[in-house]
DNA sequence: TTCCCGACTG
DNA sequence: CAGTCTGGAA
């Protein structure tokens, strides 16, 4: 069997389905995304919920609302001078470009819309592939710090290179977007718990037999 | 003090 | 490639 599949099958028997943003909105998971960099998810989760409550977590509301107002109920989410602008700014956008119809946003192929995405300012290779996959239900493989920390760790790849790695999962992964969507929580899910940086606990690693790293590691 | 599911600028 | 940006939790 392929490793990055043989690891998948572990993670997933170990901790489980992790059942992430699908189950939300699309517009939730696209403002998340936005705020997300740099930051805890927990406060990302709390801006998210000021948003909802203060009836803000809507396209066209975003897209109206003065950037100080915005900032008030994100500033949790940290980099305050650069977060509220750029939501506010990539709600206008969807408006121009789509109508703020997201269907019709994301029913385009998949390079279009990820240059697109890439285009809008604060958005990165992570968070450009992010939305695509959680709110566009485009599958396309998700490479984070975690992703790449575990991937070398194990020694399934060298690169760190955003585009080398996702090559690899998306060559070895078969091209399934719950499959996509549910690997990548459970690195992260992985990488939190015991994959850690520093101090990972590799005794109680459920790939600990397929990592180069954890192998070598003493107990 | 360090770190958190990065992106941008110099 | 390194510095910088943010607040909050540990």
């Amino acid at each position: 069997m392929d490793r990055a599949r043989h690891v998948y099958q572990r993670l997933l028997g170990h901790y489980g389905p992790q059942h992430w943003w699908p189950a939300e909105t699309a517009f939730e998971a696209i403002v998340g995304a936005l705020l997300m960099q740099q930051t805890s998810w927990r406060n990302v989760e709390v801006a998210i919920r000021n948003l909802r409550r203060a009836g803000l977590l809507d396209v066209r509301a975003l897209a109206e609302a003065p950037v100080p107002v915005i900032r008030r109920h994100v500033r949790i989410a940290g980099l305050y001078r650069t977060k509220p602008a750029r939501v506010r700014a990539f709600c206008r956008h969807l408006l121009d470009r789509c109508d703020g119809d997201l269907a019709r946003y994301f029913g385009r192929p998949t390079d279009v819309v990820r240059a697109d995405l890439l285009a809008q300012d604060g958005v990165g290779p992570e968070t450009a592939d992010s939305i695509l996959l959680y709110a566009g239900g485009h599958p396309v493989f998700v490479v984070d710090a975690y992703t790449e920390r575990i991937g070398t760790r194990i020694g399934l790849f060298r690169t760190r290179e955003y585009r080398a790695i996702q090559n690899f999962f998306e060559q070895h992964v078969p091209r399934e977007l719950a499959t996509y969507q549910e690997y990548h929580a459970l690195l992260v899910r992985h990488a939190k718990t015991l994959c850690r940086r520093t101090n990972p606990v590799c005794e109680e690693c459920p790939i600990r037999s397929l990592c180069d790293f954890g192998r070598r590691r003493k107990r």
